[in-house]
DNA sequence: CGCCCTCTTGATCTCCTTCAATGACAGTGG
DNA sequence: CCACTGTCATTGAAGGAGATCAAGAGGGCG
């Protein structure tokens, strides 16, 4: 059994023992994908979503005229590829930075998940709205900060996304990225994200030894972002309580 | 009662007769707003989502640094405010752009309606889903296009949204933003929107009487939009069926 | 050992911003 | 009826952030 890692779920809402169990094994028996390679291209039939139990990924769409953009960077514990849920080619292609272990949840079996469990549709529904705050926030850093201010941000939300899954050690982690990633995450090149990772370094703001990245200021970097990390609110009001429904 | 137009849902998944009674009626009594006016603040306590029965509003960011960025432009049966239903502080500002008639939704009755409905929890994750796919396009557009391949796909995606509910007629439509807005949609300054517009209209590709604009040649402006328009998949195999929860 | 990928740096170019001034138009008060 | 005011569209000139092009260095892996 695959035993997802229920980190974005633990982080949004209490769940009945029943639920955690369920979320932990709803997926397919786990397959590893090796560096580089392709989970699910864009415009593929959608028959399922993808439970990324170990490793760094991404969801990119490619545009008509061939540019890639990047629109999420998953992590261990990350939901992938429900937005093409919607859809019946994905909208985006899904890509192993590392090697990954994932798991394949048929649409099939969503279905008599979320008739058997009621209370998913809304727990979904929650994470969804957090993916979609996240994407607005990148739209406001893109549309209104800096290079720089941009992949500050970009740094502090990798930092504050892999110390919930104890990643970090002392503003240090892994950052598997190569600079053209990066650039394809930010909207900028890979040249220009090369200048501005050395300014920030040349300032003593961050540092580097080989795939490794240490935030060696974090105070002043959340000054440098152009926005605070986004505080979600554990059971909220309109979510009814396991057992409620 | 207010009678919400309920363009968003049946454009998505067909409801029973029940649920699109819901739907329609799940609104406090409509309360009108004049242009320009706030109906919501950033930061204000979240205590419902809103239904935007008649108008146009957006829904901006306010960075700490002072800019604004516009992330959406509600039309007309559109839900506003739900990005919000996972914080303590509303993230985004609604501000009523023409006058505009909103109902209320308590997430009170957010709350009994999810438990007396059930297909409702279902049906909201496909709604916000729709909301990120149209994020991640914009992000794309942000990230890998020019400020005139942006103008177009934006003026695109007005039309596309506007004719599903009969406000375009002959590639005609009401567009009651002013430039500076524009620019705040589109991350571009007032002054740089109205360059690449008039540019467009000496090209012939559209064309402007007051508030009203012309998309004279839609094949040609389809040809320079980065992207092409979304198709969601109606009643897709993981949506239980009404009645089946 | 040699190849390819990634990082790094310089030089030049360009798209968009910034700053500034003008005109058109609507609303308002005398 | 008309001056007054504020908002919005428009255009020019100059400046800057980031792109593009090009070349070299280091490092992992066959």
């Amino acid at each position: 059994m695959p035993n997802y890692p229920l980190t974005r779920f633990h982080e949004q809402a209490s769940l009945s023992e029943v639920e955690a169990e369920v979320l932990r094994n709803m997926g397919d028996p786990e397959i590893v994908y090796r560096r580089q390679s392709v989970i699910r291209r864009q415009r593929d039939p959608v028959d399922g979503i993808y439970l990324l139990i170990e490793g760094w990924a991404t969801s990119s769409l490619c545009l008509p005229a061939g540019q890639r953009q990047i629109v999420k960077v998953h992590i261990t514990g990350d939901m992938m590829g429900t937005p093409s849920m919607v859809l019946d080619a994905a909208a985006d292609a899904l890509t192993a930075v590392t090697e990954c272990r994932v798991a394949k949840v048929p649409l099939t079996r969503m279905r008599s998940l979320l008739i058997d469990y009621p209370r998913l549709g809304p727990l979904l529904f929650m994470a969804v709205q957090i993916e979609r705050l996240a994407l607005m926030d990148i739209v406001a850093a893109m549309g209104k900060s800096s290079a720089r201010e941009r992949l500050v941000r970009l740094l502090l939300d990798f930092h504050d996304r892999l110390i919930k899954i104890g990643m970090v050690e002392g503003g240090r982690f892994d950052l598997p990225l190569t600079q053209e990633l990066l650039g394809d995450v930010l909207g900028l090149t890979a040249v220009h994200v090369n200048r501005t990772m050395r300014l920030l370094e040349r300032e003593g703001l961050i540092a580097r030894h080989g795939q490794c990245i240490v935030l060696g200021d974090i105070e002043a970097l959340r000054r440098i972002s152009p926005l605070p990390p986004r505080r979600i609110r554990f059971d909220p009001a309109w979510l009814p309580a396991p057992g409620e429904m």
